[in-house]
DNA sequence: TTATAAAGTTAAATATACTTAACTTCTAAG
DNA sequence: CTTAGAAGTTAAGTATATTTAACTTTATAA
């Protein structure tokens, strides 16, 4: 069984190749888990050794199948989490991604599979992210556009964004933004790209950084 | 912040003392989380260097204040959540024990609390062991008597049961037993003091050695 | 009152997961 | 097609938590 940091790399290897099958820099992984470089390229040598990563120096590592099913394992369990958490026990949409990062870890197979039965067999997270299935299918995501993209004067629903940021979720929760929050964008500002946005009777205004990792699908009604 | 390990030292010690202050042998604690007696001693001496009990050697560790509140904080997670996970997720009282063992080093003060609100700030946990509260008092559990000295043809009920062994748990699952479930003794055979119980209307026998695991109270009708 | 068994400790070694500092390989601009 | 800087690796050292093996202290029974 791997550990806790073996997790986590696997973790970030995953989700650094966007769950494709490619390889990643050791030094990306560094970056995301706060570590230095050579302390992936330790690592690497490690989860090599243990059939969990293929390891060419100087090239990257990419999951073995293995690897890859340890990845969706603790991603899984994250994404269960967070809805867990909200679902049972009322807490906001900043408020679960902490502790699922550590929970996660430490979650048997039994354990995860009862919160899913709870859940009703979710395939999407408070953040609007895919489920893996128990199977380890990935539900397909509904196929969103960066708001940053959107079309000046349609109606769109808010239906995913990036869960990494605590300061961005925290922000965006008090715009009063959520997920399938209605939204239209009135205007686009041409020197900075920021958007004047409208929700319910509310205007305001959000810049660039933040409309480029708010995604959203168009609505009809 | 103590480690995952060092909670489990520290929680060990005030389960090994009773909740009292009184000094354990590191040899007990080796028993206890199954590691050698040279690693507690190793161990004491951390522990001491950082405040959390005094060693003194080849008389044992104390807990001081500070190490007693961390190891309530871990025992009241540990409780809060074989309750929560029985509640919320319907699981039963031989599959909360392990999962708690490890869920209970990762819970934020934040989320701990929001469990024992949902649970309405419960004083026992599913065996019948009290909940160390927020402000670390320690409710009072009924004042129950061991099965095996329990007395003939009296109706009691199940108040407490030891939950550090699951295959105790398991068995005494499979027999109908749980918390406040009515019983009877209806006899004890004097060669090796197994009882012979009734419960509803079935009736078994109980080896001496369950029956002392098993703590019950007196009840009225 | 003393020797011995039980209880406890120390020291050396191991594994994991890091860091810092020095080094090597790769790559792309001129 | 070379070379400088970026990217990546290695080596040595650290901290934590463990083990095994040898040793010391304590308590007790003759």
């Amino acid at each position: 069984m791997p550990t806790v940091s073996k997790e986590n790399y696997l973790k970030s290897i995953f989700q650094l190749g966007n769950g494709k099958d490619v390889p990643v820099s050791t030094n990306s992984i560094a970056q995301k888990l706060r570590i230095t470089n050579a302390a992936t390229s330790d690592m690497s040598k490690k989860l090599a050794k243990q059939g969990l990563v293929e390891y060419k120096k100087y090239k990257g590592v990419r999951l073995t199948k293995i690897g890859s099913n340890i990845a969706l394992g603790i991603i899984r369990r994250h994404r269960l989490w967070e809805l867990f958490l909200m679902k049972s026990l009322g807490l906001s949409w900043g408020q679960v991604h902490d502790e699922a990062e550590r929970l996660e870890h430490q979650t048997s197979e039994f354990l995860i599979d009862k919160i899913d039965e709870f859940l009703g067999n979710p395939e999407l997270d408070p953040h609007g992210d895919p489920i893996p299935q128990k199977n380890g299918k990935i539900p397909k995501a509904p196929k969103a556009v960066a708001l940053s993209k959107a079309k000046i004067g349609i109606k769109y629903e808010i239906a995913r964004v990036n869960d990494e940021s605590k300061d961005l979720i925290n922000y965006i929760t008090e715009l009063g933004l959520h997920l399938n929050k209605k939204i239209i964008v009135n205007k686009k500002l041409s020197f900075d790209n920021s958007l004047i946005i409208k929700i319910k009777n509310q205007q305001f205004t959000l810049s660039e950084k933040v409309s480029e990792k708010l995604f959203v699908v168009p609505v009809n009604n």
